[in-house]
DNA sequence: CGACGGATGTATCGGTCTGATACATCGCAC
DNA sequence: GTGCGATGTATCAGACCGATACATCCGTCG
């Protein structure tokens, strides 16, 4: 999961592993807490002994600029094997790519995928968190008698946020579907109408309407 | 995390490892995957080793319920040294208490603290995720230029998702404040009115007054 | 009747990630 | 000029996961 963020991440600029961790923080804060240095830096050695990052000497243009001296950062760079890998594994979605760590980097680097593998993705995870709803759903059912209050509270918060993620999957999948960008400003659950030709039958306004 | 959950599921019954694997997944299948056989087991030896747990010989009323022969079933209770540890591995919240998996666990318990306690848990917890709120805040209106639409979408339904919770936390707080039981039907953010002295102030209707 | 699959049950192993710690430099404020 | 927080690289013990192995029990289907 690590590799694949980073590969990611180095996809876009030349980074050392400081600042790595910072936009990995940032990027994936929603869905993990964060990685730590602890795995961090031995993933960056391990890619530059696959040859999928290089150490980059630093831009002539830019002469290494605050730090001068001695042992300073260390700059990788991604390289053609590095490209290649990192899109072999955003495209495989083994089962873990559901989960919610992997979900986040994934989804994170959503647009370099295309729509195929992007819905794939998304409704791969639906599934995952629909799982978990309904077995959410069967303890508050049937075992109210056997749990306090405190875990039942537990139970109904957690049966909350399944619910609205499947929401907001199914707003994320009609959205692509529809061959359109990712939500505008979703914010409050309101899709904008955009200009665009009726395609397909558009699978109205049932959230919860897709097999099962 | 684990040694805590298992100890607080023993502490309701004896359990095999099999069945406690199931109970901690129902139990804490809001907040974490699940716990996996290859961390359950070996600590499950180290507490009987530590003497926290032993094994139970079973009950002579119920001779082996379905299982009759060979190495079967391992049956493990809570000793009285058990009970201590399980007591101070709740009450004293180290850092890794507000995070996802270790807040889920220890509210799973909080029967078994008291009032103060219990606050003391759910204000750092909250603590924690305003934390990781503000981050999403300022990277949605700091840097929207330099993420693509995916990210940033990934960026606001993280940040609901910390409205919500900040927003379940201070119900549960006042909830524990006026000295009331958790939510008995908190579905739809809807308190039931309660026959109840009116003790204190009541923080009103606003979901986000409390410092800061 | 036997064969097969699925639930029950215990157990280990390699690998990933965390949290703590160490250490060194830079820039800034007091 | 001295401490202090941000920057920066790095390691280590331990927690946890996913896969795998193996063995029993039970129901079903040919």
């Amino acid at each position: 999961m690590l590799e694949l963020a980073v590969l990611g991440l180095l996809h876009e600029t030349s980074m050392h592993g400081y600042e790595l961790r910072k936009r990995l923080t940032q990027l994936l804060g929603a869905f993990r807490a964060a990685f730590s240095y602890g795995s961090l830096y031995p993933t960056l050695k391990r890619l530059k002994d696959s040859g999928y990052i290089a150490e980059d000497a630093g831009d002539p243009n830019e002469p290494v600029p605050p730090l001068t001296g001695k042992r300073g950062r260390i700059v990788y760079k991604l390289t053609a094997e590095g490209k290649e890998r990192f899109a072999d594994l955003l495209a495989q979605a083994g089962p873990e790519t559901y989960e919610d760590s992997g979900f986040g980097v994934h989804f994170a680097f959503f647009s370099r995928l295309d729509q195929a593998q992007r819905l794939r993705i998304l409704e791969g995870r639906r599934r995952r968190i629909e799982e978990r709803r309904e077995g959410l759903r069967e303890t508050l059912t049937r075992s109210v008698e056997r749990l306090d209050a405190y875990s039942l509270e537990l139970q109904r918060h957690g049966l909350d946020a399944c619910e609205r993620e499947v929401r907001w999957l199914n707003e994320l999948i009609a959205s692509e579907q529809s061959g359109r960008p990712p939500s505008v400003t979703t914010v409050g659950g309101f899709v904008p109408p955009e200009p665009q030709a009726p395609s397909v039958h558009e699978p109205s306004e049932d959230p919860d309407a897709h097999r099962e």
